[in-house]
DNA sequence: TTGTATGCGTTATCAG
DNA sequence: CTGATAACGCATACAA
């Protein structure tokens, strides 16, 4: 227990070259793999990194280079499962890539909370960052900025550009509506995300193109807020009105809940009124009853950020719109998995 | 466009002593705020480092102290709700004491795997680690390794002796199974967490506590792994057996595939069986059947592990036992949300 | 191919 | 109370 409290000096550079018989400059460009050092002396300083179990100090290295070999994560999201299971993997594939990760949370979603956010990350030296900035107020304020590092941002808008990536959520979407329209309803409402998503728009819009294809009636959707929560209260409100006979609410909390409010007001979920979602997430495939809803593959969407961003800050060809974004999956919970 | 590409020097500390005609010394004092200042100067500099808008280079800071301000969070946990949550609301308690916060998932729980992950912390030289290391073989690798900076563990054994922090999970544990027998369930079975996990140790020993002190039948336990697909296999199998009439879930999730598997084995829940779970997780409110649980609050949890951590980071008087860990509370479902 | 010298932006150790 | 001066560990022109 003592000997964990003494703090043994770390070898620098400089006690590889002695050890190795160079200058340090020498096992400096052996570290960076500069094209001219003879393969002997290569080897020689590599046996005495080895040896005295060398590592770089990386504080030294970021202040000369002023490039720290790191990603900051901006996340404007709550707790929600998906862009928590993106972040997740995208610490992994920076990891494995060398890259360390620094996360902040935007507390609200002001131009100024963005701002100190960004500032905060850009006085750390992060090389790039992965925006999850789903609030089109949030992604506007980012891409009008200078924030000076490669940015990604994820989960916004359909489709990518290069700075952004998300799966097709308006093909997500009418997949889902035109499944309830194949099974017969006519009547279907949408229990939207908050103004503000790009997401909810993105959904909005895909319900909307489904119901129109197929000359059926729109209604205005219902704006919710992503909680289970505010679909149990939705549930109850709709219970009112009988003009409907399906509901597709925009993710899978809301739908939950919607259904719980619908138990509660007498109405028979899915005989009376039929209910789908979006996201999948890990018990939709067992809440009751079954639902219906979109898969999304967020781990891969964080991995494929992270590609990306790492190409830019390479400054290697991005692949603009690679085939790696991951495409929709609409799982039906008929049959029980 | 073409002004956000230009990249300014930033001023530097000598930038603000040349301004305040001072020297850079006497900066650096007024930025760590020396006692030895005359008031005066003191203004002078502050105002100079108004006017240049003067931030600190982290990175040389952190080469000549060799401390980075840095909190690094060591996850041993898949994308699990609870410590999702703690993380977030680690991260912005960090942020507001002027801390960065740093992530490494640990993807696989073998020493080696903990020993890099720590490693790789250590060469970014963080100041504290909070470790998220629910499994029994984690936390005795972390315990017996010399990490070398503070280090607080989280949901871990029950109690909190200055490294470890959790709520009680034993008493919660018995307070959910107390409430089946209050209701006159006498033959309860428990579906328990993965073997290696702290948690689901306690959990079951809460189980075990209550059935024994009521003088009721034990059953050995179920062994899960917290999912809902296993929860659902399990009550599959579970429904060939009839000798009971209640089962404890060690987890919401692993509850909710329960009901689900009895469901589709023909079993009413609740009329034939109950079943309660732990967490209380954000849908567990609207889940059908009604699902009593034990409500765990993570983000406290996670803002009380910095404190700890920052106070043995300074130095300080570390509050061994405070009263802020955050007491479990049973959430009864049988009224709706 | 290798070595020398210099600087990155701070903090710390001395003087004064 | 303040100011020189020296590290911290590394990378990068420039010399050799």
């Amino acid at each position: 227990m003592a000997a964990s409290r003494e703090r043994a000096r770390v070898p620098s550079i400089r006690d590889v070259a002695r050890l190795a018989g160079v200058s340090h400059q020498t096992v400096s460009r052996v570290l960076n793999d500069h094209p001219s050092i003879r393969p002997e002396t290569r080897k020689r300083v590599e046996d005495a990194i080895a040896v005295l179990d060398y590592k770089p100090n990386l504080a030294a290295r970021a202040l000369v280079t002023s490039r720290t070999h790191t990603i900051g994560v901006l996340s404007a999201t709550i707790g929600e499962f998906g862009p928590t299971s993106s972040i997740a993997s995208i610490e992994d594939a920076a990891r494995v890539e060398g890259y360390s990760v620094t996360t902040v949370n935007l507390p609200e979603t002001t131009p100024e909370a963005i701002g100190d956010a960004i500032r905060q990350l850009g006085r750390e030296q992060v090389s790039g960052i992965v925006a999850l900035a789903p609030q089109v107020r949030v992604f506007n304020v980012l891409r009008g900025m200078a924030v000076g590092v490669p940015l990604v941002s994820l989960q916004t808008a359909s489709g990518s550009d290069g700075y952004t990536l998300s799966a097709d959520q308006v093909a997500g979407a009418r997949a889902v509506t035109e499944h309830l329209i194949e099974v017969g309803h006519t009547d279907i409402l949408h229990l939207a995300g908050p103004q503000d998503w790009i997401e909810a728009e993105s959904r909005m819009r895909g319900y909307l193109d489904a119901l129109r294809e197929a000359d059926l009636p729109t209604f205005p959707p219902i704006r919710g807020d992503w909680t289970a929560d505010f679909g149990y209260f939705a549930g109850q409100e709709l219970a009112r009105r009988r003009d409907f006979t399906a509901v597709f609410a925009a993710n899978d909390l809301m739908a939950i809940g919607l259904m719980h409010g619908f138990r509660d007001a007498g109405i028979d979920v899915p005989r009376e009124v039929s209910v789908v979602g979006f996201d999948d997430i890990p018990i939709a495939a067992h809440v009751w009853p079954p639902l219906t809803t979109v898969h999304q593959d967020f781990p891969t969407l964080g991995r494929r950020a992270v590609e990306i961003l790492l190409a830019e800050i390479r400054g290697e060809q991005t692949p603009k719109f690679g085939p790696a974004v991951p495409q929709l999956r609409l799982r039906s919970s008929s049959a029980s998995r």
